[in-house]
DNA sequence: TGCACGATAATCT
DNA sequence: GATTATCGTGCAA
């Protein structure tokens, strides 16, 4: 592994780095970082794939209100929410608005930087180290992120917090939401082109 | 590379 | 009982 990014030092973000607004957050969010602190040691990655679930959007699990299961998603933003889904995947978001109004970011991928040898590999032959983080449901496994971390701030001291960004800015791409069957025409999912540790088919790739 | 399909279980109606 | 912000496999081109 390369020696610097062993000895990666990461700016932790604070709540006020990040702007208001779910589809400024979502934007903001490309090329910062991911930050899982576990026994073994720091996992660290750039998030490299968001999607934007903003107030009213019919595709987002606040559209009805508040449940128990998407109560995180009401939380001021900053904050983790994760959700089981399809009998076998948890996904992160981050929540993006004001206390009380439901939104969030959802993380879909993320291009691993450090502690890639603690990312669990789970039934695939992980032999890039994208294979372990592309895609939402694959990152968590990789992350070892679930219910438990559903609700905490990831602003705040903790195992999970949001970084600076690390290398370069790089082109900005923005297309229509990934496996969603309402509001499916908005284009609120960003991904920084040509990354191969973005998930999805080729053309929303590039 | 790109589809179609089944697995799988919590949540919601 | 239906739905689901996915994934891996298998098969076609």
């Amino acid at each position: 592994m390369d020696i610097a990014r062993t000895h990666l030092r990461v700016r932790r973000l604070r709540r006020r780095d990040l702007p208001s607004g779910t589809l400024e957050l979502a934007q903001f969010l490309i090329g910062k970082t991911l930050v899982h602190e576990l026994p073994e040691g720091r996992l660290v990655g750039r998030i490299v794939e968001t999607e934007a679930y903003p107030p009213g959007d019919q595709a987002a699990h606040a559209f009805r209100g508040i449940t128990p299961r998407n109560r995180s998603l009401f939380l001021r933003r900053g904050h983790a929410y994760v959700y089981f889904t399809y009998g076998s995947c948890w996904m992160l978001n981050i929540t993006s608005e004001e206390p009380g109004v439901g939104a969030g970011v959802l993380i879909r991928a993320l291009e691993p930087l450090a502690g890639i040898d603690l990312m669990l590999p789970g039934k695939r032959k992980a032999s890039r180290a994208c294979d372990l983080t592309r895609g939402p449901g694959r990152l968590a496994a990789a992350w070892q992120i679930d219910k438990r971390y559903d609700g905490i701030d990831v602003c705040a001291k903790g195992p999970l917090w949001l970084g600076a960004a690390q290398g370069p800015p790089r082109p900005l791409g923005k297309s229509i939401r990934i496996g969603i069957t309402r509001a499916v025409d908005r284009p609120f999912r960003f991904y920084e082109r040509g990354n191969p540790c973005v998930s999805g088919p080729a053309r929303l790739r590039r």
